[in-house]
DNA sequence: TTTACTGTTGCAGT
DNA sequence: AACTGCAACAGTAA
């Protein structure tokens, strides 16, 4: 379920339901995903309370009272709460049991997601070395740096967006979508854009994202995100829509391969190469 | 039954 | 250094 929008909506649930919670207890069904390796990483947790919700980019943070767990969903992470008996489930990779008698469980069907414990001092050089880009919001992410940043380069601008440097948090659903809201190819070469369409995207980026949070995520070929579901697949324009009319001048949307991922256009609306 | 697809990222190899 | 292709894995749909 991960991109920027919905990694946030985790962040308000868990903020709803574990903040200030004593971790007494953790289990580990799956140790390659995390670091330091699992028994170390129970340890370094056992007493410790939740002092913290907090997220970077699609990175989601459990702030401790020591230290901080940085878990990554990358492709099919969730989080369950169960405030009595936990249900068997063959997905379960880690699982918190709390001093209330309550419980999370991380579930991840393609193993793909981290789970890493820093002390605090460790935070800063952690996403340093991930070389994120601003948070996509009016405060973080100046329009300056990101055309610098575009003209410098001639890759095609939805790889490019979606390699988390010029900014974080955009993934598959969301490239798509800002890409057709401010009119522009995918294969377009970033450093081609006009100042206009370079405004636009920039644009583009923060008012979809902050549309898409509002509306708690997409939820799509999935269901719940701890009793959440978002509406957001409602307003997407691209997105899964292959086929069907571009809402704005009907043209039928097209799917095609970029960079090995799925990707979503109006022929008609998004000019430039094709 | 195979093959292609899937809200991601990091790494090896140009 | 910047960029590309692919692997990590499991389930679902065609």
């Amino acid at each position: 379920m991960p991109e920027l929008p919905e990694v946030e909506s985790v962040r308000t649930s868990l903020e709803q339901l574990v903040l200030g919670k004593t971790i007494a207890n953790v289990s580990v069904f799956y140790p390659r995903m995390m670091r330091p390796h699992a028994d170390e990483f129970a340890s370094a947790l056992l007493g410790q309370h939740v002092s913290a919700l907090r997220r970077r980019g699609k990175y989601l943070i459990l702030e401790l009272s020591g230290g901080l767990i940085v878990s990554h969903l990358r492709m099919s992470g969730k989080y369950f709460y169960h405030e009595g008996e936990v249900p068997l489930d063959k997905h379960a990779r880690v699982q918190f049991d709390f001093s209330d008698g309550s419980h999370l469980v991380y579930q991840d069907v393609r193993k793909f997601g981290t789970m890493d414990y820093l002390n605090k001092d460790e935070e800063a050089a952690y996403f340093k070395s991930k070389k994120l880009g601003p948070e996509p919001v009016q405060e973080a992410f100046f329009y300056q740096p990101f055309i610098e940043g575009l003209k410098r380069s001639s890759r095609a601008i939805k790889p490019y967006l979606l390699d988390q440097k010029a900014v974080a948090g955009l993934g598959n659903i969301y490239v798509d979508e800002v890409l057709y809201q401010s009119r522009i190819h995918p294969e377009r070469p970033a450093q081609s854009l006009s100042q206009k369409e370079a405004k636009a995207l920039h644009q583009a980026i923060i008012t979809v994202l902050a549309l898409a949070i509002e509306k708690g995520g997409s939820t799509i070929r999935t269901y719940e995100n701890l009793g959440q579901k978002g509406s957001m697949q409602d307003y997407l324009q691209v997105y899964g829509r292959e086929g069907q009319p571009c809402r704005r001048c009907g043209h039928p949307i097209e799917k095609f391969k970029l960079g090995g991922r799925g990707t979503h256009i109006c022929p008609q609306c998004q000019k430039g190469r094709s």
